[in-house]
DNA sequence: TCCGCGCCTCCCCATCAGGCTAGTTCCCGA
DNA sequence: TCGGGAACTAGCCTGATGGGGAGGCGCGGA
């Protein structure tokens, strides 16, 4: 295995609240593999703030974890078999989560709870 | 004010190359002060990777004005009845916008139809 | 030990969704 | 003046959806 390739990523750091950027600076600054782009370098990647949604969450919804599970399909736009399929359930057990989910996001449908659930930050298109 | 210890920063990771993806996660998961977001979880910071922001906004799909309106109606989980009842409209007619957009936005059913809009900016949740 | 809860399965059943073909107006550009 | 596209209407039909009830199993707390 000569993985001589130095697979060094550079991450830029694209953060406004600093004092959460400076953080990441000295968290990320010790991983090798990773380098911080300076000022200006063309990165590969960047790190962006999520503040906005995770803000915007103030009433944390809670799902069970197969609940989790199907809002993410769902979100896919899987159907009831698909999400069946998938998760290695009956069709019934799907559609009595996705009943679960549409009382806790208080929806009217899964159209409905992926853009409630979406809106709150429970998941991110 | 008994704290103030810096809490742990959760990143999530939104990177299509599932090569590099996989190589950040390895990285970043034995990173203390960094947690990496489960699938769907809202985190307070993402890594994106730069060249696809830029591929992301000039996917600029037509649509036309009606067909607007039937989307942000079907954002809100509006059926195709309450789609016809608030453009004024048939429910036939609601069908076939529906069906339209659809095709564009290139979607399996109306709830992966509003999340292709939302990912692709067409609309936003 | 019993209860509650998460998770799972099954049933019935009314409604909805979406694909099909086919028709109407209106308006714009060749 | 003749397309052609947008918007609208319509019927038909199959499968998906979601609301209801009725259970079973395992686990952790009272």
């Amino acid at each position: 295995m000569s993985e001589e390739v130095a697979p060094v990523v550079v991450v830029a750091i694209e953060i406004s609240d600093s004092a959460l950027a400076d953080r990441l600076a000295s968290l990320l600054g010790g991983v090798t593999g990773i380098r911080l782009a300076t000022p200006g370098e063309a990165a590969a990647v960047a790190l962006v703030s999520r503040e906005a949604q995770a803000v915007l969450q103030p009433d944390d919804i809670e799902l069970t974890p197969r609940e989790r599970d199907v809002l993410v399909l769902m979100a896919e736009g899987a159907s009831n078999k698909a999400i069946a399929r998938q998760l290695g359930i009956s069709v019934h057990t799907a559609k009595f989560h996705v009943g679960s989910l549409l009382d806790k996001l208080d929806a009217t449908g899964r159209t409905d709870a992926v853009a409630h659930a979406a809106r709150r930050g429970v998941i991110h298109l």
